[in-house]
RNA sequence: GAGGGUGUAGCUCAGUCGGCAGAGCAUCUGCCUUUUAAGCAGGAGGUCGGAGGUUCGAUCCCUCCCACCCUCACCA
């Protein structure tokens, strides 16, 4: 038998002894009458009533005086102190609560009152052990605050640390508005391949895996934009997905391996359409979650009031940089972003050199929501020309206090254009994939003209909740397996 | 992939210009019938991330390795 340290071996010891007293430390249920939040905010009532309230969580805080106890359970909605007294509990109830933990979840029965100090309390009439606990829990006053533990067992991540639970809270109810928003607007959620036999719809390196029964190769989706599509040739006007896009890429603060998108498609409609839409939704979405559009993220102040600004992606650059780049050679435009302090190590293409350029230089100045527009059409493969200029596409992406958002196009519906942007597309990044045939056919059937939109969800809450990164907003981010060193 | 930082008790952190390893919380024992970072008294708890090296002596200095964080690179 191995040896355990002595927190750990004192809690199994407990458990023991109360299997030794007959007493089940993992019941089946309890019936609660109230929540934490419930019994707070109906004190007046409840005190008055001399009603018995059932309230359970878990124990986080113990305060024994000889023959009283304070204790706070902790629930999914706060916190509840209860108040045990030896000469209410009777011997043997009082002395069973030595066996109980820090962790432990317990239920209690009791009638409300408030403490000489005022705090809403239920004075405990009898008590039992819900489930033990064996581990101990994170300090109770600075929390949990190591970052490697709080990703790797948010578990305890979220027993201490509140502010924790609020951030994947409202996560839920930004989801839930856009869901709502999108709903009521008319479209359908639908669902496509997760595995998909070819990927595309984005330039990313994907996951691969295998199928054993069809002895086939499967690729997770880096987007599901080609899927969409399909469905709209299919006859739907509007779809949506919330999806899970997976991207073999690098981690940082920004990126995770696996992510959360929203893609949607609307047919007869084009970007400036999608322009109004994506400003209408994030304003629902800041005025659910947040009660106002005007708010604070990291070091800017944001206001979402629309019309949000609409920039032509040259403009951006030259007001910027000065950099005339529509018409420079790559050799000419390399030199102007030399000149500008841009490593342009690598950076083999016009169109690479121009993304570049904006990252580095216009992308850090873009603080108030800013819709970019009119790409190159070497970097939007998917995005019809412009009507007015065929050299740019109808392309925008949505900058909020230097954040990309959201990236979106009048979608390329005509199918041989679309063939000769791809198949330039591979040239230009040397892969040799084959070309999503299906899609190509699938667009002579015929796609209605449409906007399309992506837009990363895990940026979005990053936006909304005031966080630095990509892993304070997914409960279990991507790491490196702990390994004994 | 490059540079910088961090790693010490279950948790939060000190510390040793190289000489017996520290605090608070948690835990254990005793006292305490309205406390709330409860209090008082006492105790236990350590491979100082891992492996080498230098040294009379290494948690501390050096090398390598591991994990995480930051910046950059990569990434429509």
């Amino acid at each position: 038998m191995e040896e355990l340290r002595d927190h750990l071996r004192h809690r199994r010891e407990k458990l023991q002894k109360l299997k030794e007293l007959g007493i089940n430390p993992y019941p089946y249920k309890f019936e609660k009458t109230h929540d934490s939040r419930e019994i707070l905010s109906n004190f007046e009532a409840l005190e008055g009533s001399k009603q018995r309230v059932k309230v359970a969580g878990r124990m986080v805080s113990c305060r024994p005086h000889g023959k009283t106890i304070f204790a706070h359970l902790q629930d999914g909605h706060g916190k509840i102190q209860i108040y045990l007294r030896k000469d209410d509990l009777g011997e043997e109830k009082f002395k069973l609560f030595e066996l109980t933990d820090l962790g432990d979840f317990l239920g209690v029965t009791g009638e409300v009152f408030k403490t000489k100090a005022g705090e809403v309390t239920v004075m405990v009439s009898d008590w039992q052990f819900l489930t033990k606990s064996l581990q101990p829990l994170p300090e109770k006053w600075h929390g949990l605050a190591d970052k490697e533990l709080r990703y790797r067992k948010r578990y305890l991540d979220l027993i201490a640390n509140d502010e924790v639970r609020e951030v994947f809270i409202r996560r839920n109810r930004i989801i839930s508005t856009i869901r709502s928003f999108l709903d009521s607007r008319g479209f359908l959620e639908v669902e496509t391949p997760i595995l998909q036999p070819l990927y595309g719809g984005a330039f990313a390196e994907p996951f691969e895996t295998h199928h054993n029964a069809l002895d086939m190769k499967l690729y997770l989706r880096i987007a599901d934009e080609l899927y969409l599509k399909r469905l709209l040739v299919g006859g739907y006007e509007r779809v949506y997905e919330f999806c899970k896009d997976f991207r073999n890429e690098g981690l940082d603060r920004f990126h995770n391996p696996e992510f959360s998108m929203v893609e949607l498609y609307q047919a007869y409609a084009d970007y400036n359409d999608i322009m109004e839409l994506l400003e209408g939704m994030l304003v629902k979405v800041a005025e659910e979650v947040l009660g106002t559009t005007s708010f604070q993220y990291r070091e800017h102040q944001v206001d979402l009031s629309p019309p949000f600004k609409r920039m032509p992606f040259f403009d951006a650059i030259e007001q910027a940089t000065g950099i005339k780049a529509k018409n420079l050679s790559l050799e000419e435009l390399k030199r102007a972003a030399e000149e500008a302090g841009v490593d342009t190590e690598q950076k083999k293409t016009w169109g690479k050199m121009l993304e570049t350029i904006f990252d580095s230089l216009v992308q850090p100045t873009l603080i108030r929501p800013t819709f970019i527009i009119d790409y190159p059409v070497e970097l939007s493969p998917l995005a019809k020309r412009n009507r007015q200029d065929e050299s740019v596409s109808e392309r925008f992406e949505l900058f909020i206090a230097t954040l990309e958002i959201g990236n979106a196009f009048s979608e390329l519906n005509d199918p041989l254009e679309q063939r000769a942007r791809l198949e330039q597309q591979r040239e230009l990044s040397g892969t040799d994939e084959a070309l999503d045939e299906d899609f190509i056919q699938a667009l002579e059937v015929g796609m209605p003209p449409c906007g399309g939109l992506g837009f990363g969800v895990d940026r979005l809450v990053m936006l909304f909740t005031n966080s630095r990164s990509i892993r304070d907003v997914i409960f279990f981010p991507t790491m490196r397996p702990e390994s004994r060193s």
